[in-house]
DNA sequence: CATGAATGAGCGTTCATTCAT
DNA sequence: GATGAATGAACGCTCATTCAT
């Protein structure tokens, strides 16, 4: 593996089980079996990690949201296969979910550019599909990008409950969310 | 006012502004115009003052939502009244409802008592209420914790969106909001 | 009692429990149940109090000393009324032995005068003790002022061992320690 | 030399002028040239540097005591070359002497295991030398354990009056503490 | 006299970053 | 490229002392 996705990876671990701020360079660099000085032949800094991170994992969902805006199906099936993905990555990558969920909103880290579009241009993609729905009437008359905010962090409640609490399986938790979630958005 | 009123005043204004990792003691006592110690005559760290806070607006959430679950009204009206208050909080405390968003979602203030209970007990007392409206035939059979859950986010990103936006009004997001979620839980 | 008096009291049993530099102006304050103010409108500073404390102690024992001095009895039986009082006061005021032993030797102290009186002028007096015995035929001709600074030491050592632990009466060890010295100075 | 060595020397000097409690990290780091941060690569804290001290001393005298116990010579040739070569560190070393006797009886530094080792172990072990001197009879019988506590105080006075005080050499200081301690305690 | 809230210099300690090897 | 010892600004917090009431 490239250095730099080692230590990616490696970060993404510390970070997911101590959080950003209480993970100090030389845990990354001991987790990682590198030199605290090798980590900065790869990035500028402590938080270029977390941007590096953060842009990896945007520029995937961003493309998965704007893959699934082109195709044709109902909109209906586009939100269906968005939290398909989404739970299938909780599930499969949940030290990656950890970060991204923990980091996001951190007001320490909300002036990193990676966490900006993360935050913003992600739900934008998303209200752009809403719109699609609105227009060929399967939605209704909503105001995309409020809700499309609304529903970034509705599913992130969930995943947080899901994360935290064992009582529900991220199946049952996926399902229960798209019913609350379709039933908002539909047209009768 | 009293001292220890004025300090969380005042340092209600700065975390909101800066955030409150960011802030330094010394920032709290310039702005309160007063001197560091007298900050510890009245608090036992700088973390005990975020604490004070969240348990201060806990309280006073808490018991708006348990004077609603007692109350004999419908239960789509009681949705109307807990977004009522919520947003006219938001529209005139700014600083503490950015407070409030920011850092009760940050890792590093997790441990903290009343920031557990602002966001673990909160959802569950307004569960309560969504299993009233189960039970009554007002709302859908949903997983009323999971779907607490997803409302409590929900509002909370509408109402970032908002104080982060001046393109939409209070009211005209409360109305969205209250439309989506009532959809997303009413029973046809 | 006289204000004073309280503070110095009240000061002896909380240095003796937590040592001087543990010890707070508040925890003196709140242990004699006055203002911290009140305190100052008796002593200067918190070392004053140690100062005063090491002050009347040094007192009582020069005039002892001096007074045993000018007696016409021997010196072996002026060595065992001497450490008849010593271990009389430890026995009957803890406290005031344990503030005496812990704080004379402290560094931090080291520049108050009473305590350099104490540690330094009461051994002198000692010291013309041992050249009466010398004279008289009773001591061996020994370095008076360094064998008087031992004989303090000595008895210091034993008082701690003594105070710290249970195994040995205050009787036993003032016996053993008596039997030592007077071996160490008598003349045969 | 290496740089915990560097900084365990340089801050015995200035514990030695200053005494511990008064002398800051940032007093150490100029003194040893080095940045604050440097200290904290090689110690712990500011005790630790403290506790490192006592420990390295404690080691080489109790190594000396035991040797001395374990060799087929007079107790009073025992007691002789301990004072040799006590005399002889204070002589050489004199700030690590003077570190050894401030700190030593510190109410404050009381808690620092290296210290208890050093104020009960060592006079544990001379015990036992004298308990040989008793069984083979050369000493009185006396009580070994008080008496080598008196002993270890008695002769940290005579070292303290003479570092303080340029009257007596160390050559007469130690001629006369040994003529003291052995008049105490051989058998007539 | 008695009070105790207010003060702020100064403490020990941390940790992201650098750079000589 | 890889290393990790060295760096020092900056932090949260303490507590003896003051002084207006």
């Amino acid at each position: 593996m490239h250095k730099k996705e080692l230590i990616k990876k490696s970060a993404i671990e510390v970070f997911a089980k101590e959080g950003y701020h209480n993970t100090t360079t030389r845990m990354l660099s001991n987790h990682a079996n590198i030199a605290i000085g090798t980590i900065y032949n790869y990035f500028n800094s402590k938080q270029d990690i977390l941007d590096y991170i953060f842009k990896i994992e945007f520029e995937s969902r961003v493309k998965l949201l704007t893959e699934l805006k082109q195709q044709d199906i109902p909109s209906r099936k586009k939100l269906q296969i968005f939290l398909d993905k989404h739970f299938e990555s909780l599930e499969f990558c949940p030290d990656t979910a950890a970060v991204l969920v923990q980091e996001a909103w951190s007001r320490e880290n909300s002036d990193l550019e990676s966490i900006k579009k993360f935050a913003y241009d992600l739900p934008k993609v998303f209200a752009e599909i809403i719109e699609q729905g609105i227009l060929n009437n399967e939605f209704r008359k909503v105001s995309s990008d409020l809700i499309s905010y609304s529903i970034f962090y509705a599913i992130r409640g969930v995943a947080t409950k899901v994360v935290n609490n064992d009582k529900y399986s991220f199946n049952e938790a996926k399902k229960e969310i798209f019913n609350f979630l379709w039933n908002g958005l539909k047209n009768y």
